[in-house]
DNA sequence: CGCGATTTTGATCAATGTCAAAGGTGGTGG
DNA sequence: CCACCACCTTTGACATTGATCAAAATCGCG
C-alpha cells in the first residue's frame, strides 16, 4: 500500500511506519510554517499543498492524490515551507522523521528513490509555473484539468477516460490558477457553452478531448500523447 | 570546484569529472527536447532555465547561478524538459551521465545530497510560482530582484550589499516573471521613482530595502530576515 | 561611425479583478 | 420529512492591470 518505494522494498519499509491516519475532509495534515514531526504516505483521498500570502491570498502549489509521498524537505527539522489541507477524507500512512532519515542510510535504493521522486516533483511545479505564467485563463484551466484526468486515468485505467470524479471547488482551482473564483466560474462556462466539456458538482465529463487540449497545449508527460 | 558535494568528497568526484567546458553568452548548454549526454556542475556565469510554449513564448523557470547543478532529471536518458541558455560566458564541470550514475550508486552521501538539491530547488520553484500567480507586477519585480540578490549575497558575503551585478536583459525578467518587457521596463521606472531602487545596464542598486522587502512581501529563506 | 539589440515612451485595447447580490445544493437537526 | 444554514455557484456592472502595436531614443560593440 504505501508505495512510493518499489515492491521489493516493501517490508523494509512497512517496518518503519508507525501507523495510518484517517483525516476529516477541510482539516489540515500539516499547517504552513508548523513543525511537523511525521512523513506521510497518501493513501486515500485529495489533499492541497498550499501557500498563504500576505494579501490573504492562498496559493494551491499542488494537489496530492493517492500515492503521493508528503512532508519531506530540505530542512527536515525545521518548519513546513507549505501547508497541507485535506480536500477530501483522506488516510495516510506515518512515518517518524527521525526513523525516516535512518531508514534512508540503510536503504540507499530509497534514497534514489527519493531523489526521482522530487525531480519529478520539479517537472511537475515547472510544468504548472509555466501554465499560469503563459497561458490565458481558458488554457489554464483546460491544461490543470487535463493533467488532473491525466494523474487519475494513471492510477485508475480501469474507469472511463472522460468521465472523473475531481473533488475540487472552483475556489480550489482558482488558488491553484492564480484566478479568482467569479473567473474561473465565468470561464468554465465559456468551455462548457463551446462543448469541450461539463465539470458540475465536482464531476467533469470531458466531451471534446481533442480540442481542450490543443487549447491547453497539453502533452501527456507519461504518453507523449495528447489526451 | 564542484560544489554540489561536500569538501571530503570532492576528490572522489573529480576523479569522475570528464572535463570543463567554456560556452560564450547567448549560447545554449543543451536545448528544450533534445537529448543530453552530460550533467553539469556551473562554475562560472549565469544559466537561464526555460520552457517554450506553443504560443511562442519562453517561460523561464528557474536562473541558474555559479554552484548549480544542471541536467538532473526523472528520466536521464530521456530527452531534456527544459532548455538551458548562457545569459553571460559559462564554465561549466562536466559529468558524462552515465559514470553519473554509477558515481551515485558507490557514494549513498551524493545521493541523499541530490534528494536535498531537488528538495531545495523545488521550494524555489514554489517561491516562483507563488510569486508570479499571487503578486501584481511590482511586487512581482521586487521579489525577484531580492531573491536574486540574496543569492548573491549567500556566494559572495564580500561584496556591497546593495549593489550588484544582475547581468539580465529586461526581456529575460519578462520571461521570468510572466509579463511583457514593456511592462517590466514601465513597473522599473515606477520603483525607480519611489526611490526605491535603480537598474540600468545590468547593475541593481538597491536604495530602499525596507519597503522594497514590504512590496515583495519578501522573506530571505536563508536568514528568515527581511532583505 | 554605424548597426543590431535593448530600453523607453505613448495610445489603445483586451483580459481579469472587484464588489455586490441572487440562486443552488447538500447536510443536519428538529 | 421538512426547514434551515453554511457553503458554493452564478450573474451583472464596473474598475484596473497588463498586453499590444508602433515608433523613437539609447547603448554597446565592431
Amino acid at each position: 500500500m504505501c508505495q512510493p518505494f518499489d515492491g521489493e522494498r516493501l517490508s523494509i519499509v512497512q517496518a518503519f511506519k508507525s501507523g495510518d491516519r484517517v483525516l476529516p475532509a477541510g482539516s489540515q495534515l500539516y499547517g504552513f510554517g508548523e513543525a511537523c514531526s511525521e512523513l506521510y504516505n497518501l493513501l486515500d483521498g485529495w489533499v492541497a499543498l498550499y501557500r498563504l500570502v500576505d494579501s490573504g491570498r492562498c496559493q494551491i502549489l499542488d494537489f496530492a492524490l493517492p500515492g503521493a509521498f508528503l512532508g519531506y524537505q530540505p530542512d527536515l527539522a525545521g518548519p513546513m515551507l507549505h501547508g497541507a489541507q485535506c480536500l477530501t477524507d483522506v488516510t495516510v500512512c506515518l512515518f517518524p522523521r527521525q526513523r525516516f532519515v535512518d531508514l534512508l542510510a540503510k536503504h540507499p535504493e530509497l534514497t534514489a528513490r527519493l531523489a526521482t521522486l522530487k525531480a519529478e516533483e520539479l517537472v511537475v511545479a515547472h510544468d504548472h509555473l509555466t501554465n499560469i505564467a503563459c497561458r490565458p485563463a481558458p488554457g489554464r484551466l483546460a491544461n490543470l484539468l487535463l493533467e488532473l484526468c491525466s494523474r487519475v486515468r494513471r492510477r485508475h485505467p480501469e474507469l472511463e477516460p472522460h468521465d472523473l470524479e475531481i473533488p475540487l471547488t472552483q475556489n480550489n482551482i482558482a488558488d491553484a490558477l492564480g484566478l479568482t473564483s467569479v473567473y474561473v466560474n465565468i470561464t468554465l462556462r465559456q468551455l462548457r457553452e463551446e462543448g469541450l466539456l461539463v465539470f458540475k458538482s465536482r464531476h467533469l465529463r470531458i466531451l471534446d478531448p481533442e480540442r481542450l487540449a490543443e487549447l491547453a497545449d497539453f502533452t501527456d508527460v507519461a504518453t507523449g500523447d495528447v489526451a
